[in-house]
DNA sequence: TCGGTAAAATGAATAAAATTCGTCCAGAAA
DNA sequence: TTTCTGGACGAATTTTATTCATTTTACCGA
């Protein structure tokens, strides 16, 4: 599926996304076109989905998060709490509450809207909220050092 | 702190973070040294957290999530929890469940792995683990259509 | 071992983009 | 009104992106 150049070419761009290709030819070592192809078939492949930036959510009135635990099932469920603006992940878990959902919002008041909206949900029997006090971690990347030795995958 | 030209550059960056910088201008219809600088200072206050590429987890042999209920107190935990590399996110939360922790492995047996090495750590009495079956929807995009209308912030 | 073949890398050439910087304009302050 | 300040502009220059013909590399079968 890809070797330890792509790997190298994945690890500098889950550091830093917006630098130029020619940036990353240099560190890998190689001609840019080379680069620029590898990466192109990165992208075709699926393997990269997409570049975003990554936003600071406090300056954006987005600073309370919570977690809720949805007793519920249905994929119709699902679906609905996916098109709340303000739910950022919603996960099918196994057992009985059915769904773990992700939200991100401005306030206590608006998370209580948002419960509000949750509750009224058709299928959803109860759910039980978790508010985030302070998050330590939050990462999204990939751990590519197990990739490095084997060529081929 | 931003203007809705701002918030105009934040979306395009936050579709697709790795065009040019002279298609963003474009777009906002402003000379590109000018979006050059406003994108320079949306990073140096912070506002701009960074760019990052998005990749698939199921292509690193990472298709597996999970969440933890970690009962344990002190940041000491906390810090022993985000040094694992299989954890993506740690929260701590409101109430006697203490942490609530987001993992990704590769397969059931290193998920076991990684639970025992947090059931090992000091200070945690309890876990609880859910297992995800199924991701519905998953983002980290921040809501940018309430700051349309304001001009400061 | 020896071609033969396909995938990938190279490097040159050209188009496009990034970056710098002097200048200008609009609004705030004096 | 005058001055000051922060953006925006646009020209000039450096750097990159992108294409493509050529070369290299790796692998397979005879």
């Amino acid at each position: 599926m890809f070797d330890e150049i792509d790997i190298h070419i994945l690890e500098i761009l889950q550091e830093k996304a917006r630098i130029p290709n020619a940036e990353v030819a240099r560190q890998v070592g190689m001609a840019p076109s080379a680069v620029l192809e590898r990466i192109r078939k990165l992208e075709e492949r699926g393997i990269i989905e997409g570049y975003e930036v990554r936003l600071n959510p406090a300056c954006f009135h987005q600073g309370l998060s919570a977690f809720v635990q949805v007793e519920s099932d249905g994929a119709a469920t699902a679906r609905a709490l996916a098109e709340i603006t303000s739910v950022q992940e919603v996960h099918q878990v196994v057992g009985p509450d059915g769904f773990l959902v992700k939200l991100r919002t401005a306030d206590h008041t608006t998370l209580a809207r948002i419960l509000g909206e949750i509750r009224a949900l058709e299928g959803v029997r109860s759910i039980r909220t978790q508010v985030v006090l302070e998050t330590v971690k939050e990462t999204r990347r990939v751990d590519l050092t197990e990739h490095n030795g084997n060529g081929r995958h």
